[in-house]
DNA sequence: CGCTAATCTAGAACAAGTTTCAGACTTGAT
DNA sequence: ATCAAGTCTGAAACTTGTTCTAGATTAGCG
């Protein structure tokens, strides 16, 4: 190898370590959701001892959090770069969270994976949960174009976020269409509408 | 004991072994929530075997949802046999969500246990889940005085279930007040009201 | 350099959900 | 009454999440 590249310090090791994990999870999980996603297998796969990965994920349902946190970063950031075109606010939210459905339905697999994790994190999670709500919050609100919302808002806001996230656990387990979930989604986002 | 004292017949003692599984996970619930809930004990507790108790229920999750539609039976019957008394639907609806859920916070650990079950539980669930599901569609259509609902406020109903569900989770988890329930509620059942 | 604390590894061990098995006990049909 | 099928029991075994241990490696620091 050339001399000059320089050895790797060991914070950027660690953050190379974290990448591989969530990477090899990320792959379990679309290969066989939730169930496949077992924790010697990533560690395993990610070339890192089982004690090492408890101690960067202290449970399976951080480590899967975890990824949600990361595609829902990834999303944010593809959708500020593509704001939606709508008539108003709530047309544009529901086509954020359509166009986020769709992406997710790529991969079923691990859309299963995250979200069960989600919602079946208990107090030990509620910090990064709470993140990866905050996210799903401030997603709704940019397609919004809402900087400062009234505390009303925000409450409809939620219930969109709840909805998505319900409509999306239906549909995975096979109990709703995609034709209902539309629905739905787009019921809730009639909330969003300011006309009270 | 007494000659007339007839022996019951076996559909009569699997109805009673099913009720003692059924009131011993609910007691287990109650004292420690999900994890509390552990089958061996379950089994010992009704007096039943490990093998039987998974005759009865093929999985914790199944357990706990049946746990769950037993609950949500026993409160649709006392809701029929006291209606709410308010103005619109919007607002009886809200009322008796509200019942409820101070009914579920009387048991915290135990709404717990069966909330994180029935959105934790996969598709080999879905038939139970989905009943777990209309009964509480019909719950909120009871408190609407609504027998003939179009299309449209099923959509609406639906919202209103999922957000009753998700916000349920965040104040079980810690992650939100149940002012904030109460607010979220109320938002969601904004859309039971007929105005358009 | 040499020390100390932190980190990583390999692997055993533990916990709880689930499955399996052999045998005893019903039950229902013939 | 007897046979076959189904059910219940007790106990062991298996799976996978989680914890623990002992030793090797590394990082930061005087």
């Amino acid at each position: 190898m050339p001399a000059h590249a320089k050895p790797p310090t060991a914070a950027e090791r660690q953050a190379e370590r974290r990448r591989r994990i969530l990477r090899a999870g990320t792959q379990l999980a679309c290969r066989g959701g939730y169930e496949a996603v077992q924790m010697r297998e990533v560690a395993e796969s990610s070339q890192v001892a089982l004690g090492t990965l408890y101690r960067y994920f202290p449970s399976k349902v951080h480590l899967l959090v975890a990824m949600m946190q990361d595609q829902l970063e990834r999303m944010h950031g593809t959708l500020q770069r593509q704001p939606p075109a709508g008539e108003g606010p709530a047309e544009r939210v529901a086509q954020t969270l359509m166009g986020a459905f769709r992406a997710l339905q790529r991969e079923p697999r691990l859309a299963e994976a995250m979200v069960r994790a989600l919602t079946f994190a208990d107090r030990s999670v509620s910090q990064e949960v709470d993140q990866v709500t905050r996210l799903t919050v401030a997603i709704i609100l940019d397609a919004m174009g809402e900087p400062e919302p009234a505390p009303a808002q925000l409450s409809a806001v939620r219930v969109v976020a709840h909805t998505w996230h319900s409509a999306l656990i239906a549909w995975l387990s096979g109990r709703a269409s995609i034709a209902q979930v539309r629905t739905d989604v787009a019921t809730a986002c009639r909330l969003l509408e300011p006309e009270d």
